[in-house]
Parts: structure tokens; C-alpha cells; sequence
DNA sequence: ACTTTACGTAAAGTGTACTTTACTTTTGTA
DNA sequence: TACAAAAGTAAAGTACACTTTACGTAAAGT
């Protein structure tokens, strides 16, 4: 699965940091989640498409297996 | 959170048995997911949109702070 | 009555999303 | 070149998404 998480957050001029905060989240889960170590929740992509304005599917490309066959 | 599984599945007259296998989990996580026992993960949700012909932001509805302040 | 189909519960186990802390590296800028 | 801000790594711990197995129930068909 890729991402454009750090894509869209230095258009926004928001630093790691900052993104975390909104979020509630440690900073260590935006490092992770821009460097596609892990997949984020549900939720937590609910919140990043919300800060983006940006639909889910729109910040998430799903590769392989992550679809329908 | 909410969710509207089980009315998109029951109106594509499909059981939660055969949805499972469309989704290549188990019969348990389909019966959890309808019960909002728990939250799929973000891949599960992206293949429930799929098979749905739907947004993720349309089969779920995030409450409280599942959303941003 | 008996079987099949669909839906449900319970409980124990595994993998991973996410946290916390602490330290290091890079980058911009005075 | 020195300093601070931003980004990165590593490692150990916690919570929960999802699995597996086994059993229970109720309706519908034969």
C-alpha cells in the first residue's frame, strides 16, 4: 500500500509534529505511517482524509491482494 | 463507529458466508464487523467498498473523536 | 422427524498498529 | 561553522483486529 501522506502535509506547511497533533497521535506514527512501515487504522485514515480534505481512497493506493479479485 | 454492512450485503443477496470468501477472511470476522464488535482494519473496509460499488466514507459512519476537533 | 442453511456466541491465540523513551542525523539559517 | 528545528532509527511494551475451533439456535425444505 502506498501513501502520499507526506505529499499532502508539506502543501499543507505542517510539520511532523504538528500533523501528530492534530491527530493525537505520537510523532513516531507519522514518521512510520510516511515511510510506509505500517498501515494505518481506519480511523486514523478517516482523520488524515479529513485534515487533507481529501477522500481515503484519494491519500491510499492499494496494490495486489489489497483488492477485490 | 457505524457501519451499513450488513444492509449492503443482505441487498446484494449475498450470506456472510459467501461475502467471507469474496473477502478471504473468516465467517467470524463478517458476523463481528455487522455486530460492531470491532473496526476493520483499512484494507478490509477498502475491499467491503469494492465489493459494495461504494466509498469507504459511505459504508462508515465515524463518531465522537473519531474525527477531528 | 431430520437435514440443511444461515446466523450467532465463546474463548484462546497470533500478528500488527501504535506508544514511549532515548538517541542520532539531516537541514536550514544566522 | 555553529546552533536549532525537523526528521530519522531502535527497541520494548500494549491494545486490538482477525483467526480458529467448537458449539448453539431457529427457520425452511423434503
Amino acid at each position: 500500500m502506498k501513501n502520499s501522506i507526506r505529499e499532502k502535509r508539506t502543501s499543507l506547511n505542517i510539520t511532523q509534529e504538528e500533523l501528530s497533533e492534530k491527530l493525537h497521535v505520537s510523532r513516531q506514527t507519522i514518521i512510520s505511517l510516511e515511510k510506509g512501515k505500517y498501515k494505518p487504522s481506519l480511523v486514523l485514515a478517516h482523520k488524515l482524509a479529513q485534515i487533507f480534505d481529501c477522500m481515503i481512497e484519494d491519500l491510499f493506493t492499494f496494490e495486489g491482494d489489497e483488492n477485490i479479485d
